[in-house]
This record gives structure tokens, C-alpha cells and sequence, in this order.
DNA sequence: GTCTATACCTAGATAGAC
DNA sequence: GTCTATCTAGGTATAGAC
């Protein structure tokens, strides 16, 4: 008997593990945190409900890991946008743009991430997500009014609208059905961004 | 035996259904849908539990009631200061200061109507009262744009964002702990959503 | 390690006594 | 009409066979 795991049976209890995970996140995209029973994401998965807790603890212990994962890459692409080159007023812009662009082009996920009922552990994850994305937003903000691009103003405050702003639309999004419309409401979107952080007409 | 009940019996039962109705409310604006059980509920109110199934069908039946009552309160409460003498652009400012102070002092009821995990019946209700929020505050922008007081913009978007902008502030209140800060950040909400809206700053 | 079967718990809803 | 007691469904978690 070895005392340890060979690095085959380790790499392929992980990818089980991330199977399990894809899954799961899936599963939570297309119906939500509240139907996403161990049973419908073991099935998904295609194991037995009772080997989800070979993987984890607890199912709460598999949700946190999901938003995790998913809020990750989120918060990753909208800090690497808001510290392209450009102005900070460019830079805000083009954050929003991407920010509700693939919240509208994968609502299933944005809304699991923003707004759909879930566990107390998922809503305290959910907190500090958007908590993350407001700095992100707030720092931009300010180095506009360091720079003289926008008014004094409580970057923290305009930065939770713009979250709050994405989100609303993102719930109920006004009727954008089709490719065109979206793009029509991406713009309106970015315009009342620049207006709501003082931005100069352009 | 009587064909009907006599009046003094309906009155009764009206009372005690509305009773049940008052109970409800102020459990979940204590401890919000998710914990608000039939149970909790009943013994709030001082009737056994099965006494609830007298007044109303289902659980769902009696939340989706709880949440037309306050919610339509607040809808009116809007809909009269965004009509009160003024500019556009001043109905504007003082309707967001309202919509936010009553939030911000009453809490519990606000993230209860705005944003907690509820049943999906409760959720339709409230994506219809968030929808009757943005109309109000839309016609307003649409006011101050035919008034020349407002630049030309999707109105819409505008009002999504401002009633995204609160909910967010109340669901993470930013540190408003005491009068003194909470009248802070209801001063640069009201700048936020004037400069949202593109009015021209004072 | 993964399966099947099941224990167990929570919470909504119902039945029948009073 | 209201209470007590109970039924039921749905879903998490566990036990033991393979």
C-alpha cells in the first residue's frame, strides 16, 4: 500500500472535481441557484447524487466554489479593461460596455451572480463580489477627478450605481431581444454612465 | 340558520385577517421571506398555524398580499412627491431623496420589497413594482427633456439606473450607520441622480 | 471511489376534535 | 372558526454494498 496518492488517481479525483464543478455552473446558469438540487447537478454531472460529497462537504461548500469561480473571472475581465490605456473617462466607458455586454450575452450566469435567490453563504460571497466591482469602478472615478476629467463627487456612491444600474437592466432588460436592440441599449447604457459620473458632454 | 353572515361576523373576519396581514409584514421586515414560515407567521399574529389556511390558500397567497400592500404604498408615496409643484429637474431630486430616506429608515421593508430571496410569486410582484418605480421616474425625465431642462436620452434607462443606484446603496448601505452619514449619502445620491439624469449642475 | 438505498429534517398543508 | 396533531413532499446527507 503507498502512503501517498499516485499524481494519475490525484489529477483524476480533480478533474472529476472540476467536471463536477462545470457542471454545477451550468446547471445554475440555466435554472438558477434554488433548483440547482444535488440531484439535478449529480445528474448533469453524470454521477450518483450521494458522490457530490465526495468532492465536497456540504452543497453550500459547491455552491461558494461556483460563484467563486464565475464571480472570479468576472471581476478579473472588468479589471483588466479599467486598466487598459486611455483616459480614465475612455476607460470607464469601455468598462461599462463590457461589463453589461457579457452580463446581457450570458444573462443566465449574470444573474446568478447579481441577482437570483441563493443560499446565505452564496449571498455573503455575492456581497463581496460586488463590493469588488464598485472599487474597481471607484478607483477609475477618482483618478477622473484627480485628473480634471470629472467633477468632485463620492466615487463609491457613483460606482455603486453603475453596478446597481447594469444589474436593473440586466433583470429586466427593456425589451432587448435581438442583436440590434442590445447594442442600442449598450450605448444608452455607456451615455448614462459618463453623465452619472459627471463626464463633459461629448 | 342564516343565508349570510351578519355584518358583525365579516367585520370580524376581516380584522382578523388583517391582523394576520400586519403580523406577516412586520416578520418579514424583521427576518425577510426565507424565514418568515407559516409557523413564525402564525405565532407572530397569536393564531395556531393551521389558522392561517382561513384567511388565505397558500403561503404564497398571503406573501404576494403582504407585498401589494407595502409596496403600493411606496409607489403612491413616489408617485405623490414626483407630482408635486416644481421644475422637473426638482421633482427629480426630491423624489429620489424620499424613495432613498424611506429605504434607508425602514430598511428591513425595503430590502424585503426590493431585493431579499423570495418565493417566484413574490419575485413577479416585484419585478412589476420595480417596473411601475421606473415608469414614474421616467416620465419625469421625459418632462425636463420636453422642457429643455434635460439633455435628449433614453429615459428609461435613466429611471432603471436610478432605482438600481438606491437598491444598491440599501442592500450595502456603504457605512450609513448614523443620522449624521446617512444625511451624507442621501445628499450625493441626489447629486448622483441629478447628474444622471444630465442636469446641468447648480 | 462510486453506486443504491435510505434516514432524516424542514416546512407547507390538511383532518378532525372542540 | 380555531386548535392540535398529523400527513406529505422535497431535498440534504449518510451507510453500506460492490
Amino acid at each position: 500500500m503507498a502512503y501517498r496518492k499516485t499524481p494519475a488517481e490525484i489529477s483524476r479525483l480533480e478533474a472529476a472535481r472540476e467536471h463536477l464543478i462545470a457542471a454545477a455552473t451550468s446547471v445554475v446558469t440555466e435554472v438558477g441557484w434554488s433548483q440547482a438540487s444535488v440531484t439535478a447537478v449529480a445528474d448533469s454531472a453524470g454521477i450518483a447524487a450521494g458522490s457530490v460529497y465526495q468532492h465536497f462537504s456540504s452543497k453550500a461548500a459547491l455552491a461558494v466554489e461556483v460563484f467563486r469561480r464565475a464571480a472570479g473571472r468576472e471581476v478579473e475581465v472588468l479589471g483588466e479593461v479599467l486598466h487598459e490605456p486611455g483616459t480614465p473617462v475612455e476607460r470607464l466607458a469601455r468598462g461599462v460596455e463590457v461589463f453589461a455586454r457579457r452580463a446581457l450575452e450570458n444573462r443566465g450566469l449574470a444573474y446568478a451572480l447579481l441577482a437570483a435567490p441563493a443560499d446565505p453563504a452564496v449571498g455573503a460571497e455575492r456581497l463581496e463580489f460586488r463590493r469588488r466591482y464598485r472599487a474597481l469602478f471607484a478607483e477609475v472615478v477618482h483618478e477622473g477627478i484627480e485628473e480634471g476629467l470629472l467633477p468632485a463627487q463620492n466615487g463609491e456612491i457613483t460606482a455603486a450605481a453603475l453596478t446597481g444600474a447594469v444589474g436593473e437592466v440586466l433583470v429586466d432588460p427593456l425589451g432587448a431581444r435581438d442583436e440590434e436592440t442590445t447594442g442600442a441599449l449598450l450605448t444608452e447604457l455607456v451615455a448614462m454612465a459618463l453623465r452619472c459620473a459627471g463626464a463633459p458632454r461629448s
